[in-house]
DNA sequence: TTATTTTTATGATTAAAATCATAAAAATGT
DNA sequence: ACATTTTTATGATTTTAATCATAAAAATAA
């Protein structure tokens, strides 16, 4: 990874929430990087190192299945922490992959210090943990809506999330342009099953698209098709 | 809920997580209940008043979909935190429900005591924090699964999770009772197609069964349904 | 700027699992 | 001990979504 634009102490999860005394050491022990586009930052199986935050772009956390199918998980934004499941216990691997969906900057904090990082910030650990409980509460509703919702539910689910983290942007479209299998690979669905369904939720004029562009039209439709009561 | 047996204050992660000196405030906080089986805890979209432990018994912790379907999240058994999803920002009330398997006592904390805690003992946060992480992790895997493994596979990791968790009793089965109905939930499936696998899998004598009792015969065989490589 | 790879597009077919229907057995409450 | 409810059992049918197949368009690299 090339090694570059330095990132400005002052945008990450970590540099946000730990006391401002401590804030040189981190400077000291941060590693910022240049990822390019699909750039696999970590895969799932490698020995666990450190600890990664975005400074610029966007990155998708994926778990694979099969040669060529996977799940993704989440996607960590501006300022997002990820490669964080490691904390567990028995963590001495990592459980999922990371890529850059573009170009961007990331930033990488060794395990060591970032274990000093907790010890030395107890506030830091406090907010991480109710960062993880919200992360779970996301989890359990992903999997019932695996479990149970169907596809087009899902993919609803999936716009309304991206809306959620990403935006919408001056032009009125989500702030965030996927390929159709990303997007099929965070509703858990195949493709052709995603692009079928985006299809119908254009006929329905629920959104419009202009190539990976999607704008969300009826807000209301799409927040309908994840209830349960939808069917 | 009745009030009676008293836990040894001992057991349950808080008891064995804080600080010696803290256990009299634990003791005066805490509030044991006994509950019958089947007996609702909490339950979805009520308001969150506090957290639970388990002192005695299992609890299932599911999430609802439509009228009829569940899927089941995690078991609560002997000493586990349940409900503490509720600590995330904008936790106001409970994204999940909480129902006893079978008669048993629980603790219960109020929130505001438990965040006194939390304050209190950053060790204890330290702890939660890795728990919240490892359940993390197995969320993944688990969205993973629904979004990818046939069920037959999603069955096998059931019943191999279901070992981890409750252990191979003296007569050698998985030591807690479900109904199929419960598996079904567990495994995100059907009734039905859940009862039709269990079938194959004794045909397989890959394991057999005596009613509720389940006994893994050919442990790699499961094993090798969970593998992305099997299907 | 041409070649190669990736992404989008779409129909046809198959497979997996859910749904529907019904009955017997077991467990539980009174 | 009997009535009621829950759980198990199993076949038939339907639905959903995955798979397979193929081609055009777009993006990217040489």
């Amino acid at each position: 990874m090339k090694k570059n634009t330095q990132c400005d102490n002052n945008t990450c999860f970590l540099c946000k929430s730990c006391i401002k005394e401590w804030l040189p050491a981190v400077v000291a022990n941060k590693k910022n990087y240049n990822v390019k586009k699909g750039q696999v930052i970590f895969s799932e199986g490698d020995p666990v190192t450190g600890i990664y935050f975005v400074y610029e772009g966007n990155v998708k956390v994926h778990k694979k299945w099969g040669p060529d199918k996977e799940l993704i998980i989440r996607f960590a934004n501006k300022g997002a922490i990820f490669g964080h499941r490691v904390l567990g216990k028995h963590a001495t691997h990592y459980p999922i992959s990371a890529t850059a969906l573009e170009a961007g900057t990331i930033c990488y904090i060794d395990m060591e210090f970032f274990e000093a990082t907790m010890k030395v910030n107890p506030q830091f650990t406090y907010e991480l943990m109710l960062f993880f409980a919200d992360e779970l509460q996301e989890a359990e509703k992903k999997m019932r809506n695996l479990a149970h919702m169907p596809v087009k539910g899902r993919v609803a689910y999936a716009l309304l999330t991206l809306k959620d983290q990403f935006g919408i942007n001056p032009e009125g479209h989500i702030d965030i342009e996927l390929t159709r299998q990303d997007l099929a690979s965070f509703a858990g669905a195949t493709y052709e099953t995603v692009f079928r369904v985006v299809n119908e939720l254009i006929q329905e004029t629920t959104i419009t698209t202009n190539g990976k562009k999607i704008c969300i039209v009826d807000n209301s439709k799409l927040l309908a098709l994840t209830e349960d009561t939808a069917a």
